[in-house]
DNA sequence: GATGTCAATTGACACTGTGTCAAGTGAATG
DNA sequence: CATTCACTTGACACAGTGTCAATTGACATC
């Protein structure tokens, strides 16, 4: 507890540079977020930003890990594999994967627009989008247990369609640019995801 | 023919630019090329590639104009607006505008990468993509009009999904990252463009 | 109460890339 | 011969990232 406290105390100055990464990154829709803005937020001089991250791709992982934490990704996943038949499950993944995807789309804009620059922020989205692979991967796997996997579909490909289908990208272009609510984004993803895969 | 030679000729430098910066994007797979590697490509100096485009996001546009002109975008996709019935139109247009994706990919990129910083190029990329929409929309309204439209779709939401299907995210995804060869791409597109659209 | 530690501050600076400007060159045009 | 035009050269402003050295103020320890 003591321990607890003091690395909580410790990192005080730490979480509130995520916190404002996070709030700046989320508000200012363009990814034209400036370390000093992220300091000024922080109230802390830009310069000490740098005590704490080594660098803006470090800062934008570390951010991602932050809002993880907070979100509580893992455990709204986890009950997505909790679901017993092969198209509940993979029902169940689309619902909770798609309705994470408008809490991170700030940073996930942020580290795309990164990604042609920066490794390290490259790296970080790559991991990010790999481990939604294996979310459908394994979802796809417990379809063709059911023996629920459409007629000639090999479990890669079928992997890689659902892989597509759910992409930030797709996301964005249905719920941003042609104004679908994201109810009606979860409600369509699932019904394509049916027809695409499921026979 | 005399006028076409004197603005051929006068535009040769230009063009040397267009090549350069076409060229260079679509080797360095990064969109990282700078001016100053365009214009040491192009064989004069930084500064002259001023004198025929006003800025970085300027001469990306021109480039995609550019490329459009050598590539004859038009003449194929007008092809594919003479199929009569509705889904051989569908697959025509998806054929056509799915082949020409891999030909533009470098530029893309570079112009997405650009999207959050500069105004220019996001206009510029959200044009060229209002165009494929409208594409889009004209091979939906060939479906309904032969009735072929799946049932309960609106022809606006069939538009927006296909257009979400044809999107050079998804290009990218499935044949850089899932290993896809151009010609499964293709095949995997009509295949799910049917499914998801037509009944 | 002196000492040391540590987070943070301040001001300065190097570096990169974009875009601008002024002066000059060299070849073609009239 | 003078002008024009495309281009060159060198210099510079500007923005943003990342680094460094010297300093401050709080807190802990002996």
């Amino acid at each position: 507890m003591l321990l607890y406290i003091m690395s909580s105390e410790k990192n005080e100055t730490r979480n509130r540079i995520l916190k404002a990464t996070w709030e700046l990154l989320e508000s200012k829709d363009g990814a034209d977020v400036r370390m000093i803005d992220i300091a000024r937020k922080a109230d802390i001089s830009r310069q000490a930003v740098y005590l704490h991250f080594e660098n803006r791709g470090d800062l934008l992982v570390a951010t991602t890990r932050y809002i993880d934490d907070i979100k509580n990704v893992e455990e709204r996943l986890r009950k997505s594999r909790q679901a017993k038949a092969g198209t509940e499950r993979l029902l169940a993944y689309i619902e909770a994967w798609g309705n994470y995807i408008p809490e991170i789309y700030g940073v996930a804009k942020a580290l795309i627009a990164l990604r042609p620059v920066d490794g390290d922020a490259s790296r970080a989205w790559d991991d990010r989008m790999d481990a939604v692979r294996d979310g459908c991967e394994a979802a796809i796997k417990a379809l063709q247990k059911d023996h629920k996997l459409l007629d000639g579909l090999s479990p890669k490909v079928a992997t890689d369609i659902l892989w597509m289908l759910l992409s930030v990208p797709n996301w964005e272009l249905l719920t941003q640019r042609c104004g679908w609510s994201q109810k009606a984004y979860i409600k369509h993803m699932k019904a394509q995801a049916m027809r695409l895969l499921v026979g």
